[in-house]
RNA sequence: GUGGCAGUAGCUCAGCUGGUUAGAGCGCCUGACUGUGGAUCAGGAGGUCGAGGGUUCGAAUCCCUCCCGCCACCCCA
């Protein structure tokens, strides 16, 4: 029989990545709280009502992407496809735009889409995010972009291209789908399959198309299909951004594959990811979300980025986080030995210090090899005169230089070593 | 979901047009060395060759199906 495998499109997190992994979600949730993103964390299946309403029926993501399945009372639910809509459904019932506008949460956790995976894209994914909600303003918007842009430059990722982009109001959406239409449907016989498709269902996804990229070229932008409001809107964001120091690139073809934005999309880019995954994350205004869940009329930002893609960005560029704090390993000799070393390296760690015990019956050079070999800093060896003594030898694993001393001054003869030269730092995957 | 390429020890890979018991390097364990590491030498463990079926006297090698990964679409994180 073969052992149970993992899951197409699921990935473990072993130990050699972790630290990485804990340092961007770690980062990130600094950089966020430092803006007043406070942590939310909601249920990681909802209602599948609620991405057919909120994310859009139309899309991918809810036409041919969720993990959906029935429970035993009989209940349509679905592993969340993305963290917007459960977030907005969180604070809403909880009514938090109550006490305060806006309300500033962010989240990191699982999402699941069926899509074929590939590197950079998976099953089950992880996105961190925040939300600001209850406010409809460029500055809203333009801080949320600067928190994802500080949160890259604390992590020292570069080579980000932000490309930002405007959908207007609803009523401009529909002047500019008209206007699109005008210019599509002349050309229909020329179009690929799926754009025609999308003549029907959605047109403003026919920008997204590689495909017929020269006639999306040609296609008109949103620009004079904005009103006044809408162009002044967009302007004080890029005016913000400016003085903020954050340079953006204008992409009029950016169109955000979810129906609930308007107003503010941006994305962040990075060439270098593998496959065709170049998206770090991405995000924007989406006012109209609360009123079609069935909530109040709520304004509302925020973005969603890539774990995986942000590690692998992170591995990439050598980034990560400090060495591991030093550690010693403690080596029991003989039965007695073992015995003592046991006490000794709780003591280490009532200590404070990171000490890890072999107390197995096996060769002290083996001992002495598998600690050197596993990086630690010093090795302290009780045996049995030591142990009847109350002593314990250390060694610096480094120098080589050893010596013994009374257990009760041990911690404190380490700490001297352990403080010395930092470990070298820790393989790259 | 569509099309293409791959899958051999823990890791990186070799294995010619089907031919005995499937190899190497690194890693792991053991001994030389009953209490002193990173070196050296010697030995050992570890593979149903991704899974199942077929062709053949004989399959890691050829064929089919499935699984999984990657690449390009699609789309996005």
């Amino acid at each position: 029989m073969p052992p149970i495998a993992r899951p197409r499109g699921t990935n473990d997190l072993l130990p050699a990545d972790a630290p990485l992994w804990e340092w961007v979600l770690g980062t990130h949730a600094e950089v966020a709280a430092g803006h007043g993103y406070d942590l939310v964390e909601t249920p990681l299946f909802e209602a599948t009502e609620m991405y057919e309403r909120g994310t859009g029926a139309g899309t991918d993501v809810v036409e041919k992407e969720m993990f959906s399945f029935t429970d035993r009372g009989g209940r349509a639910l679905t592993l969340r496809p993305e963290g917007t809509p459960g977030v907005l459904r969180a604070v809403l019932a909880a009514h938090l735009e109550q006490e305060r506008r806006p309300v500033r949460v962010r989240y990191a956790g699982p999402m699941f889409r069926y899509a074929r995976p590939q590197a950079g894209r998976y099953h089950e994914f992880w996105q961190l995010g925040l939300e600001a909600i209850g406010e409809r303003s460029p500055e809203l918007d333009a801080e949320v972009i600067e928190v994802a842009w500080r949160f890259h430059e604390r992590l020292g990722v570069t080579g980000v291209s932000l490309q930002l982009n405007t959908l207007g109001e609803l009523e401009d959406r529909l002047r500019y789908r008209a206007a699109l239409l005008d210019h599509y449907r002349p050309l229909r016989d020329r179009l690929c399959e799926d754009c025609r498709r999308r003549l029907e269902v959605n047109p403003l996804r026919l920008l997204d198309c590689k495909r017929d990229a020269a006639l999306v070229a040609e296609a008109p932008e949103i620009g004079p299909s904005l009103s006044p409001e809408s162009t002044a809107f967009f302007a004080r964001v890029r005016e913000l951004l400016d003085g903020a120091g954050i340079p953006h690139t204008l992409n009029p073809r950016l169109v955000r594959g979810l129906d609930y934005y308007a107003h503010t999309t941006f994305e962040l880019w990075h060439e270098s990811l593998r496959g065709a995954q170049n998206a770090v994350g991405g995000g924007g205004r989406y006012d109209g979300l609360a009123e079609v869940l069935g909530f109040p009329p709520t304004p509302a930002t925020g973005y969603a980025l890539g774990v995986e893609r942000t590690v692998a960005l992170c591995r990439e560029q050598g980034l990560g986080p400090n060495p591991a704090p030093a550690w010693v390993a403690v080596l029991g000799i003989g039965a007695a030995g073992n015995r003592a070393a046991a006490q000794v390296a709780r003591e280490l760690r009532r200590a404070g210090l990171r000490a890890l015990l072999d107390a197995a019956e096996r060769r002290l050079d083996r001992k002495l090899a598998a600690a050197s070999r596993q990086g630690a800093r010093a090795a302290v060896m009780v045996g049995e005169e030591e142990a009847a003594r109350g002593t314990a030898t250390w060694k610096d694993l480094s120098s080589g230089t050893q010596r013994a001393c009374a257990v009760d001054r041990l911690a404190g003869e380490l700490a001297g070593v352990l403080e010395g030269a930092p470990v070298p730092a820790g393989g790259e995957g």
